[in-house]
DNA sequence: CGCTCGGTTGAAGGAGGTCAACTCCGGTGG
DNA sequence: CCACCGGAGTTGACCTCCTTCAACCGAGCG
């Protein structure tokens, strides 16, 4: 029913690093399973303990925190291959929720089993680490983004770097263009700024026609333009670990 | 000359979960010297390949990202018992700064026995995970902040955050007070508002009593207003990783 | 003694927020 | 088959929080 670890279709794009054999096989023994959620719904509600670790085997999802007033900061949107609990101390509250976009598949892993891996395979355990170090990059990203650039700079950062992620993990069909299931509600609740102006910024942006967003597809039309106006030099991300 | 990491004085502070001796010696072995800093220099500089990690042992820091347009956002604050290097692959360009605010000494470790840290010690590779995580939830707390709370509700917020942490680390005078070596700029870049709007913010929070800045150090007068201004509620930082 | 850095204050303007109404579209159920 | 409904997107008017510009003060320091 579920796919074995050794087949997982995310290892075929080539986004990520590979693994030995050996390894590969003590994830399938950490895999308990697989979770499937609709979408609009939760995988992980704030506050509550939990201590579980997914890895985002299929959709589109994004973590976020609300506050006391009802407004909801979205932190990042997660694709395929991302890596879900790490935000929390193991057996702590739940700092912030996960809410899935599309429905999505995750890969359910055993948290007794966490402290095994990093004894028996401390390559794995590394790989943990440079995770969590790489989500706390995009975060950052986040951050400057809300911090320190216009509106239409941050919805021309937040394309792009959906549009890269998507890419990297062979979401890109022949003409060009990539999934996008985001609502300008959920841009306006990460990029900091109203739903209304949102919609504004962003019918301005497609009048100058820098990409197309329709029936859930999104297309880049001028990407330099879209560089320069959102100030972004990407690295390339590949080769990062997937567990 | 150097500070022996069996006497290392954050470990009597309490903030910090205890350590085997045998993980100490190896952590005693995996540390390269002390790096000196004068206030207001740079550790790292952004967009340099370094690969080096260190600890901050005495002082304060900021990490922090420039734009093109010169503008720069301060991703969080460092204080001592803070890792920093995680925040990119070892070996590649460094993604943001580090700058210090007050004379400050690092321990610097070696990135080359890393691998061996997680090899044979893996409960320390442990720690380096959770270390990791940790400071993702910082930078999401500052996310929240700047996404959608107001000047006032952001100040109130940093002040919170940063008294909190300098007295978990035994800050803390007889009188209450910590040192507070952060300019309105500072505030200001980390923030994501004007330096003028932040003094006046800050000017009206002063006025209310809220918290008294004096000198480069700091004090609370109404906890439980500033909280609720905040809309902040704070989780206990006790028993984090010490590396 | 003058310079620089951090802080303070006033005035004017703009980017973005809020309120409100309307369209479009895909259900869903009579 | 059509009526109804709710979610997403669109648009206009108004307002406000915050930015920008500019000037000034005080303290530390070469």
């Amino acid at each position: 029913m579920d796919v074995p670890c050794a087949d997982c279709p995310l290892r075929k794009t080539g986004a990520f690093s590979p693994n030995t054999t050996e390894e590969i096989s003590f994830i399938q023994s950490f895999k308990r399973g697989e979770v499937n959620i609709k979408a609009g719904n939760l995988l992980v509600r704030e506050g509550v303990i939990s201590g579980e670790l997914y890895t985002l085997l299929r959709g589109w999802a994004f973590r976020y925190r609300t506050l006391g007033n009802g407004k909801r900061q979205i932190l990042n949107f997660l694709l395929p291959g991302d890596f879900i609990g790490l935000q929390e101390r193991l057996g702590t509250q739940a700092s912030s929720g996960v809410e899935v976009l599309t429905d999505a598949v995750f890969c359910r892993f055993s948290s007794e089993r966490l402290w095994e891996l990093y004894r028996n395979h401390p390559a794995l355990g590394y790989d943990i680490t440079w995770i969590a170090a790489h989500e706390e990059l995009i975060v950052d990203e986040n951050l400057v983004s809300v911090g320190q650039r216009s509106a239409a700079q941050r919805i021309a950062m937040l394309i792009l770097h959906l549009y890269k992620r998507a890419e990297s993990v062979g979401m890109k069909d022949a003409e060009g263009a990539v999934p996008f299931p985001v609502t300008q509600q959920h841009m306006a609740d990460a990029l900091g700024l109203s739903l209304v102006h949102t919609n504004k910024t962003l019918a301005q942006l497609t009048r100058q026609r820098m990409f197309t967003i329709r029936n859930s597809r999104m297309t880049i039309g001028e990407p330099a333009l879209l560089n320069k106006l959102a100030d972004y030099f990407s690295v390339p991300l590949r080769g990062r670990p997937l567990i």
